[in-house]
Parts: structure tokens; C-alpha cells; sequence
DNA sequence: GATGAACTAGGGCGAGACGT
DNA sequence: ACGTCTCGCCCTAGTTCATC
């Protein structure tokens, strides 16, 4: 409804005055041309909400690989949620959404998009035990990559799973994996893509797959370590 | 010169803090 | 309750740079 509000106000600064996105549409006589607004508009508004879809798609895909644990609970989708109590593997855990965390470290907040912490109070950096990030963005590349590995060494997360809707370099998985940062590809933007299509495997299924790996790999734990090791034996 | 990667600038949006 | 401001996140678009 904004970006409906912000478009037309767009419009009126270059001069086109429609009292409604209605009047967009049909100030051209030409059904194709309608035809053509229509989509368009549909375009503008699925590149809004798709990081949306992406993040609740990642939050129902962890959930499908875990228990829910104490009174039931009802999932609000899109929203700022949690903790949720679930059980990961039979250990006991909480999942949080679009939670305002501020590192102990460096006093820098941060907003991840998925959270799970060991601990039901609130989300810091001494509780997180994996954040997971969902980007929508045509490429990720370097400057992404480092500010997300930024990003999850402030937060202190064992594990730091990036999930791309687009296609990523293979440069940039393999520098994520020495960076400690499960750079995981949504499966339609995948050479796989046909298989999902054709039904033959399950997107939120695969995702799940994904996600509960890279929840188990603690990658980011062990990227941190090597590079400790690293530093060290140079500085000794 | 073409191409792609890296970098920079900028704008929209929502949440939260704060003052009135 | 409301308006304003800040901050973090979302990108997009344009520019610069390196490589072929």
C-alpha cells in the first residue's frame, strides 16, 4: 500500500497526477498497454516483499526440522517473532526473527533476519547459537561477503548461514566457506531448477536440508579457529 | 574496447527511542 | 497519541578498475 502511495507520488513529481494506481492502469485506452502497467506494478511489488517470502520460506524450512517444545505456539509470518521454543536435535533451543540485537563487543546493533539462542531472555551475543541472513540482491560479492563476516564475528555466532534468492559466483562460496559464512543458493536459482519445477524434489524441504547443515557444520566456529591458529603461529 | 568485479552513493522502509 | 529523529536493512544505479 506504501510503495502503491510512493508510486504515485513519483508519478506526480514527474508531472502525472492519478488519484489512484486504478487511474495509472486505465489512463491508456490500449489493453495490452493496461496489461503491460498491471505487470509492471506486479513487478515493483514482488521486488519489495520477495526478501519477505525468502525469510518466512528459511523460518518454516528450520522449523520443519525441529520440535516444538512447551505450550503450542502460533507463527506470525513477516513479523518481529519469538522466542519460539523448539528442540534441535534434542537439545533445547529458541528461534527468533528480526530481533534488535547490541554486541557486547563493540556496542554495534544489528538486526539478522532468523536467530537461534540457547537461552529464552533475549537475544545477545552471549546466547546466539546460529543467525541465518537472507539476501535478495542481483550479486553478492566481496564487499558483501566481509561485511556479513563482519557482521557474524560481532554477533559471536558458531554458525552464519548467508541463503541468496539469486545465483552466487562459486568465488564467493569458496571464499564464504574460508570466511566461515554457508553461503546456501534458493534451489529455483539452482542448476536444479527443472527437478523442483517438475516436482520431482521440494523447495522448503531442500532449504530445510540446507539450513539444519549449516546449522550442524558450525562453520563460522571453525573458520575463526583455523584463522586463531593462523595468526598465532605468524605472530609467535 | 568489452566485460565483469569491486566500490560508492543514495533512497525507501520499518522499528525504536525520545520529546511534546 | 503523535511527530521527529536515528539506525539498520533493503537494495539499485552509476562509476572505477582490472583483466582479457
Amino acid at each position: 500500500m506504501k510503495a502503491q502511495l510512493n508510486f504515485l507520488e513519483r508519478q506526480r513529481q514527474a508531472g502525472n497526477h492519478f488519484p489512484s494506481i486504478e487511474h495509472f492502469i486505465v489512463n491508456t485506452p490500449d489493453i495490452n498497454e493496461q496489461k503491460v502497467r498491471r505487470n509492471y506494478l506486479r513487478l515493483l511489488a514482488w521486488r519489495g516483499v520477495k526478501g519477505k517470502f525468502l525469510e518466512a520460506l528459511c523460518l518454516m524450512a528450520t522449523l520443519t526440522r525441529m520440535t516444538p517444545m512447551g505450550d503450542s505456539f502460533e507463527i506470525e509470518l513477516f513479523a518481529q517473532e519469538g522466542p519460539l521454543r523448539v528442540q534441535d536435535q534434542g537439545v533445547s533451543c529458541f528461534i527468533w526473527t528480526q530481533q534488535s540485537v547490541q554486541s557486547e563487543k563493540s556496542g554495534l546493533k544489528a538486526v539478522p533476519d532468523i536467530v537461534i539462542t540457547k537461552t529464552p531472555e533475549s537475544v545477545t551475543t552471549s546466547n546466539i547459537l546460529s543467525i541465518i541472513e537472507c539476501k535478495c540482491r542481483d550479486s553478492i560479492g566481496a564487499s558483501e561477503l566481509r561485511g556479513e563476516f563482519g557482521k557474524a564475528y560481532d554477533l559471536g555466532s558458531p554458525s552464519y548461514i548467508l541463503v541468496s534468492y539469486n545465483s552466487v559466483p562459486q568465488s564467493v562460496i569458496d571464499g564464504g566457506q574460508v570466511l566461515g559464512i554457508d553461503v546456501q543458493v534458493f534451489s529455483l536459482n539452482t542448476p536444479e531448477r527443472e527437478r523442483f519445477l517438475r516436482g520431482e524434489r521440494d523447495v522448503a524441504e531442500d532449504m530445510a536440508t540446507r539450513l539444519a547443515l549449516g546449522r550442524k557444520r558450525r562453520m563460522f566456529l571453525t573458520a575463526i579457529e583455523n584463522r586463531a591458529s593462523d595468526v598465532r603461529r605468524r605472530g609467535n
